[in-house]
DNA sequence: AAGTGCTGCAACCGCGTCATT
DNA sequence: AAATGACGCGGTTGCAGCACT
């Protein structure tokens, strides 16, 4: 009778500076990718997964460490109010930056901050509301932090599924876009990489022409459609809308 | 100095998507 | 067309370090 291959106990928890090493010298080796045989290969007692997390958040060449500049943290803003928490793509336009640390840096100091900001804009008897569109925006894995319909408009919506392609690195990245995802749509009709701007452009985080202001979410939907967004999605400053 | 609570960040988990067979 | 495995993403958790009492 056949025994049953015993998959290793994989290892958890944080990492060592060896196995840091072990990975960086595996990976700078072999190249990334194939990362459920990583561990088997390097020696490392870790799942595919969690190698893969190592070397893309800290171990990878031109990972930037440290505080976040105010342009970045702006741009943070900004992005997210455009795609509400795809951490991903948001991470894509700060080089150097990773999803995780964007998704920690929002969720530790910009929500609070946006949080704030929405509190002191908005009366008190609105608390509930607040509510009710931080759990609408939980629920909602796709969904920025969206209001609910301004002025009783109906905004653009979606018939049929659309594609939107989106390069991240040398992978291009798919996402399914269904009705409903309405700032989806935004980003679909567009391809960043071949916008001609820098990352970060200056004009975007308060140049001349852009408004360099913090939009909060209790602002009319013109907000989200600011010369910074109409640049990005229609390539256009907003004058020709 | 010790205990407690809070904060920030690293890492894990579950799920969706895509490629391959 | 269906099954399977690899990969990527976003949400969540766990823990170390810090502040406060």
């Amino acid at each position: 009778m056949e025994s049953k291959r015993v998959k290793p106990q994989l290892k958890k928890n944080l990492w060592k500076p060896e196995e840091d090493l072990i990975l960086k010298n595996y990976v700078e080796t072999h190249g990334e990718g194939n990362w459920a045989t990583v561990s088997e290969r390097s020696g490392l007692m870790r799942g595919g997964k969690s190698c893969r997390l190592r070397w893309k958040n800290y171990l990878r060449p031109n990972i930037k460490r440290g505080e976040m500049s105010k342009e970045e943290e702006d741009l943070i803003i900004r992005m997210h109010k455009l795609l509400g928490n795809r951490w991903s793509l948001i991470a894509g336009r700060l080089p150097g930056r990773t999803d995780n640390e964007v998704k920690n840096y929002w969720n530790t100091h910009l929500n609070k901050k946006c949080l704030l900001g929405k509190r002191k804009a908005t009366n008190s008897n609105n608390h509930e509301e607040e509510d009710n569109e931080e759990n609408m925006n939980k629920k909602n894995k796709l969904g920025p932090p969206f209001h609910s319909e301004p002025h009783g408009s109906s905004l653009i919506s979606l018939t049929s599924t659309t594609k939107l392609g989106l390069e991240e690195g040398s992978r291009k990245e798919e996402s399914t876009v269904t009705e409903g995802n309405r700032m989806d749509y935004y980003t679909s009709s567009f391809n960043w990489d071949k916008m001609d701007y820098p990352i970060m452009p200056e004009a975007a985080v308060g140049g001349a022409g852009n408004s360099a202001s913090f939009v909060f979410d209790d602002e009319p939907l013109i907000a989200y459609m600011d010369s910074f967004i109409l640049l990005e999605a229609f390539g256009c400053g907003g004058e020709e809308l």
